[in-house]
DNA sequence: AACTTAAATAACATCATAAGTTACATAAAA
DNA sequence: TTTTATGTAACTTATGATGTTATTTAAGTT
């Protein structure tokens, strides 16, 4: 299957978008992530209409950070970005009620949810003022 | 994304298995599945080329288990099927030296480390026979 | 007002992979 | 020899992020 990139390029657009202080076009963006500013366009909607980043059209226009990278979580861009679950194992549903499937998924599943509500407690606990490296006139 | 349910799929088979005590078809665990006997074969020959289940042809042939249940953890079973990631979340390689890019995917991979780490760790926790339920003539 | 820039959006194609399907070969028992 | 059942190749389908083309809308520039 292929992975869904969108975190990490989202986390990279934003350190970035704080670190130039200026608006930024799909266009650039584009450039930068090795892709196409419609793809750019399609995925900085998602944090647009949870608060994160404003667009502006037309001349000197494009994109910039709404909230302070301090006041984001990586939990906050997961969240506004994925829908679907977080793992690529799924389980049946044969719509039967066989005791050993019910058990096999619950075994399954309690694994993967105290996996994901790790993964989501970890996330939440990263602001994105920690990934901004290298920006200090004198980093140390 | 499509998910991959192979895993609870050839969980549910094993311990059919077990408490039959004869041959299964792939004809007759498709329709257990709701599947195709194809589909089964295929996902079958991982667990038969790691020595859990074994095959035999033509007249009263079928699958049967190769190992007892308690000597098989969901790890083992997870190990020969899967050969990608546990996660839907990839991280970006652009091929750059940008820090903020190897900053933010350092934060997501500890993460998904952790995360996979746990659930390997818990997978090798269980054995198949601990999902054998309402088998015993006698329940408790 | 006309031109340029840039986001917004629709519509469609591509890619990867489990799953599904068809067809045929091979092996073993009746 | 016939039937049963696995083994396997080749192909199609489904899914969702990604990639692409084209058009529309909005805002600044000339």
């Amino acid at each position: 299957m292929r992975k869904d990139s969108r975190l990490s390029r989202m986390l990279h657009v934003l350190v970035h978008l704080h670190q130039l202080q200026k608006a930024i076009t799909s266009d650039q963006l584009a450039l930068m992530l090795h892709t196409n500013p419609v793809v750019v366009r399609r995925t900085m909607a998602l944090l647009r209409e949870q608060g994160y980043v404003s667009a502006v059209k037309g001349h000197g226009g494009g994109w910039t950070l709404a909230k302070p990278l301090h006041s984001i979580t990586l939990l906050d861009i997961h969240r506004s970005l994925s829908e679907g679950t977080l793992f690529t194992i799924g389980l049946t549903d044969e719509h039967n009620h066989c005791p050993i499937e019910k058990a096999v998924n619950l075994a399954i599943d309690d694994v993967l949810q105290e996996a994901e509500n790790l993964v989501l407690q970890r996330f939440g606990e990263v602001t994105l003022d920690k990934l901004a490296v290298g920006y200090s006139p004198k980093p140390v």
